[in-house]
Formats: structure tokens, C-alpha cells, sequence
DNA sequence: TTGAAAGCGCTAACAA
DNA sequence: TTGTTAGCGCTTTCAA
């Protein structure tokens, strides 16, 4: 591969006119850009990433830690950050860290500040400490989908407000005339999700009703999770006439329990969920569910993080983290098939 | 960020020794060892990844083309080369194509050889000739599930016997008693999927059918286009007993479709797709289909992409190329609840 | 407007 | 066993 040295000498100049014609930078005359513009063609030369990083002291890469690009909701999200980071002619590297902590530092540890500029994490269970070190040694984090808006994290971050989410699902249950609703949450009791429930509890509340006795489950954030999590509350509360999922995976996994349990969705079991993932769409009956604007948070995950590479790294304190916290637009009931009045 | 010249310094030594000490060269004293060990812990060293890119001649990290990462199936594979890299102290940069040839091949004139080792390319719907410049240029390009393991394409490839798939799912249809099976092609004429339905046609030969001349229907990879085609099949002939889709994506649609016309799967429709995909376990009815070694596909990729780049760049011949075609294990049956016998 | 020179952090001969 | 010396390919002052 021909370097940037080879353009120099077959276009009669030094590297750093080369240089200075590939970055634009204006100082050099026009002749002498035509010249290396057409030895740059003639070699087929391409800059060297690595070295540039090297030189430039940061690479063009981002890293995004998830626990699982296989779950069906990374993947849409990740579709638009590598998107959003084309455009900034940066590249993506995936960081799978299957939940668990050691390996989502390992990775931390390895490529950040050192193979890529920034790190975004996308609910990858990773230690609060371990992000706060790879801020200090100077690349920045920012957390993508912040649960709750009120609460900055003393992180950079991008936050979507799930408490109403949780809250327009409950509503639209309530107005349907719903009483007897079950609630399955896709995580552990103090989990990530604690926000999509506190919205429900508090829709339950304002309509007279004692959300927090509202019949619950805690199960992990999947299908299979909110398959077991509908199975046992139905069998418990047969009376149950709809289904709250903080997520769509679990709703999902609820609808097929109910077909599997000989329950006509939705005449005879509501089901809503929350985020609106694709296959919500393509499920039959299509799930009603409140849409977070995915595309919009991995945007603004980019362009917060891109904005910290770029700015002249001023060692940031919790305060300064704190301060840097973009919402998203307010999320929105979806309404599909999977939610009617209940049979009287 | 400490450097290894900080570390050499703090410990009494030269860069170089700190290096041999590092990459576990040997050569070094247990003492000196010891103390460059100490030095590593006190200062917090860390490897700057892109300096030793540069002066390895070589980035640790790869390059996976895929169309969209939002498919379904690809996230699968995605993470078990994710894995396969970790495991080998690689990185994975994801590279959406869209479809689109053009930010294909600007993906591989930006990144191929000089921010990524080599290239894994899983249906990205790429020039052949882009491939072959970026092979020439000193990055090894590998095929991630060639369709047609006697058929080689001449450059470095995992195949994967999808003729057979379709074979072994028409069977599957014949042998339950099936006649009248319309096939759902998820690609063009010519596409990719040619394979599988080539395999489908000559088991219908097999059994004493016209394969040929089935109803068949093209269209795109997607639930969506299953869905279509499913609609348009049933219309045209309602005597179809049973749909045979080259994918599980459009056989789900398919699914859908008979739901939606009120035809019970598997009593009144079977359907059958190949690849196994998460999906295919989730829906309901659970999908009948051919499995295919995915994770198996994606480790020998990575294993033979890892050999292709740490061998001295012989430059390969096609001839050579042709020669490097790796064939993951047969696909194989998975009946589940979407195939029975066909209603009298 | 262009050139000269130093250096990014690391590796790898080759010498000692 | 350890040190010396050149780079890897590019960017970027600073001079000319």
C-alpha cells in the first residue's frame, strides 16, 4: 500500500502539503493540490487509520458495550449508532459483554483511549468504577438509554424518560377499563426497569387503585422470562384481565404463555409492553406498546459523545458529568392488537 | 496514559525489554521481569493499541460487512464471531452496507488493512471486484456462508451445504404426506438463495413431482416479503397444503399471513423454513426448519480469516483462494409445531 | 505557500 | 539477558 510519503515524492513535495491537501486545510496553492490530488488517484494511496490515530493521539473508533447484540433490541439500536457514526467518518467496534462485569472491564481496560476514542454502554452491566477510571484516563462515556431523567447518573448520558412509559401503558390498561392487571417486570427487584414500574404503580395510584398490590413478577428481560412470569400469574390470579410488561420481550413471551394457556389475546388478556422493538410490530396479534425514540437516543448518544472526543479533554469532574444529560423525545402509547376492553 | 518508555524508565530498563516482558518473549532476567512487572501494576500501563497497530504492521481488530445488523439472523452470528475474536485478543467493527455496494466498498477502502486486519463479509451484497482490490491490498477477505460448497467463489470462504437444507426440508413436507407445496424464495431469480431452492425442486423430482413447477414466489428476505408471497401463493392456489421458505424470516411471515387468512398452522398449512434462527423457537406455533451451524460458521470464519492474516502476505491467487473453503457441518431437521400431515 | 523536523507509542532487528 | 537503533505512516509546529 502506498503511504503518504510516496504521494510527496511522485507529486514533487513534501508530506506535510500532502497532508495538508487531504485534511483541506487550505494552505497550500491550487496547482500544487492538483498535482497531489492526481498522485494521490494515480498510487490508489488511502490513509493510514492506525497511524493517524497515532498521531492524531485518538482513533477513529467508538466502542459500544451491550451484554448481548442478540437481543432483539441492540440491534436496532446499534443499526443507528453506526449509522449516526458513518456520517462522523467514525467506525463501531461491538463489545459483547454478555452481563458480566470482568469482561465488559477487560474490554474497558484494553481498547478505550487506546483502540477507540469513546465508549458507549448500552445497559452492558458494567461496574460504575471501572467507566469512571476510563473517563480519567481520558475517554469519555456516555450511558445511552439513562432509565430516568430526574436521576442523572454523574455520567454523561443520554435518558429517556421510562417512568412515563410506564406510566401511558398503565393509562391506556385503566381506560380500556381494566382493574385486575398483572405486572411483569423484566429485571431484578432494584433493577434497571424500577423506574417503567414506579410509572405504573403510579398510574394504578391516580386511578384509586393500590398499584403496589397489584399482583407482580421480577423475571429477566426475555421471552422465556416473561413467558414463566405471565404462566405464573395467571395461574395465580386467574381473575387478571390484562398484562403490564416494562418490556416488549417479556410481553411478548406473556402473549405466547396466554395462547399457550388457551387465552384468546386480546379478548380475553390485555398485554402492552414498552420500547416498541420490531418484532413488536410483527407478532401476531402486533403488540400495543409505548415506543421510545430508539433512533433518536443512539443519535444523541453520538453526538454527546463525539462532542466530549472533540472537546480538549478537560479532566471532568462528577458535577461536569452530571450536567451532561440529553432526553430524548417523551415516549408514546402504540396502539396495536394485543390490548381491548376487558369481558365483563 | 503511562507509555512503555514511563514503565522502562520506573523499572531501570529500555523500552525494549519492556516489550519482550509484555508479548512474554522470554528473553528476560525472572528479576528484571519482575520489577518490569511492578512497574506495569504501579504506573496502571495499558498497551496503546493503535501504536502497536502501527508498528505491528497490523491492527488488531476485524471488520464484519453485513447488510444491516437489524436482521434477525445476523446478530447470532455476529456475537459468535464477537466471541471467537475476544477469545483470539481481537475486535469486531461492525460494517453496515444497507445493501448498498457503494458504502460497502468505502467501508473497505477506509478501514481494510489499515484500521482492520481483514474482513469478514456476511452477505453484504458486495462487488466480487471490491473484494478482490481489498485482498490485493494486503487484507484477507474471508465469505462468511457461501451457498454452494462445490461451487467455490474463489476467494477464502466458510460454505454451507444450503442445497441440502432445502432438500432436507421438502422431505420433511413429502414424507409427511405433502403434494401441493408452494415455495416462498427469499431473493432474486439469481440470488443467493438459488441453492436452497434448487435442493427443493430436486426432492420434489425425487418423490415424483415436478418440482419446477410448484408455485413459487421471490421476494424479499424479510417477514414482510414472506408475508406477501404467502398472500399471493394461498390466493392463487388455495390447494396448497404446505410453503416451503428458503429463509426463516419469510416462512414466520409466512405464518402470519395464514393467520391473518384464518388458516390454522400446522392443521390446515404446514411451514417450513431453513436456518433456525431465535425467532423460529419464539413463534407460535414453534417453526419447523433446517438448522445450520451458525456458530460453527462464524468460529471457522474467524479461524480461517486469523490464519489468512497472520501468514506472510503470499499473495493469493484465485487459484489459491479457491483452494480455502472450509464446510461447516450438514444442516440438519428440527420439526417442530408448524409442519403436520396434510388435512385429507 | 511550502519544507524541515520532531514525535505519537510501540516493535524488532541487531549488537553488546 | 539487555540495550541501541530504526522505523511503522501520519500530523504538526515552526521556519523559510
Amino acid at each position: 500500500m502506498p503511504t503518504l510519503s510516496e504521494v510527496a515524492r511522485r507529486a514533487g513535495v513534501t508530506p506535510a502539503t500532502v497532508s495538508n491537501v487531504l485534511r483541506n486545510r487550505g494552505r497550500v496553492g491550487e496547482a500544487t493540490r492538483l498535482r497531489v490530488l492526481e498522485a494521490i488517484e494515480a498510487l490508489g494511496y488511502r490513509p493510514h487509520l492506525s497511524a493517524r490515530a497515532l498521531a492524531e493521539g485518538r482513533p477513529p473508533t467508538i466502542a459500544l458495550m451491550v451484554s448481548s447484540i442478540a437481543n432483539p433490541f441492540y440491534p436496532e439500536f446499534a443499526l443507528a449508532v453506526e449509522n449516526a457514526l458513518r456520517r462522523s467518518g467514525r467506525f463501531l467496534i461491538i463489545c459483547n459483554t454478555a452481563g458480566d462485569p470482568q469482561t465488559g472491564r477487560a474490554y474497558l481496560e484494553q481498547i478505550a483511549g487506546t483502540l477507540s476514542a469513546g465508549v458507549l454502554v448500552m445497559n452492558a452491566n458494567l461496574d460504575f468504577a471501572d467507566l469512571r477510571a476510563t473517563e480519567r484516563r481520558g475517554a469519555p462515556v456516555v450511558l445511552c438509554m439513562w432509565e430516568r431523567p430526574l436521576d442523572p447518573p454523574g455520567l454523561p448520558c443520554v435518558a429517556v424518560d421510562f417512568r412515563l412509559a410506564g406510566e401511558l401503558a398503565a393509562q391506556h390498561l385503566l381506560a380500556l377499563g381494566h382493574r385486575r392487571i398483572g405486572a411483569i417486570v423484566g429485571s431484578k427487584v432494584s433493577g434497571i426497569h424500577a423506574a417503567r414500574y414506579d410509572g405504573f404503580v403510579a398510574a394504578m395510584q391516580a386511578a384509586g387503585l393500590d398499584g403496589a398490590l397489584a399482583p407482580v413478577r421480577y423475571a429477566p428481560d426475555t421471552t422465556q422470562g416473561g413467558y414463566a412470569a405471565a404462566s405464573e400469574l395467571l395461574a395465580r390470579h386467574p381473575d387478571l384481565t390484562a398484562l403490564f410488561a416494562t418490556n416488549d420481550l417479556p410481553a411478548l413471551g406473556a402473549m405466547q404463555a396466554a395462547a399457550d394457556l388457551g387465552l384468546d389475546v386480546p379478548r380475553e388478556l390485555s398485554v402492552v409492553g414498552i420500547t416498541d422493538i420490531q418484532l413488536a410490530r410483527e407478532s401476531r396479534p402486533a403488540l400495543t406498546t409505548v415506543a421510545v425514540a430508539t433512533v433518536e437516543a443512539a443519535e444523541l448518544a453520538v453526538a454527546l459523545l463525539t462532542e466530549l472526543v472533540e472537546t480538549p479533554a478537560a479532566p471532568t469532574t462528577p458535577a461536569q458529568s452530571a450536567a451532561r444529560v440529553c432526553v430524548v423525545s417523551a415516549p408514546r402509547l402504540v396502539v396495536r392488537a394485543s390490548t381491548a376492553p376487558p369481558r365483563k
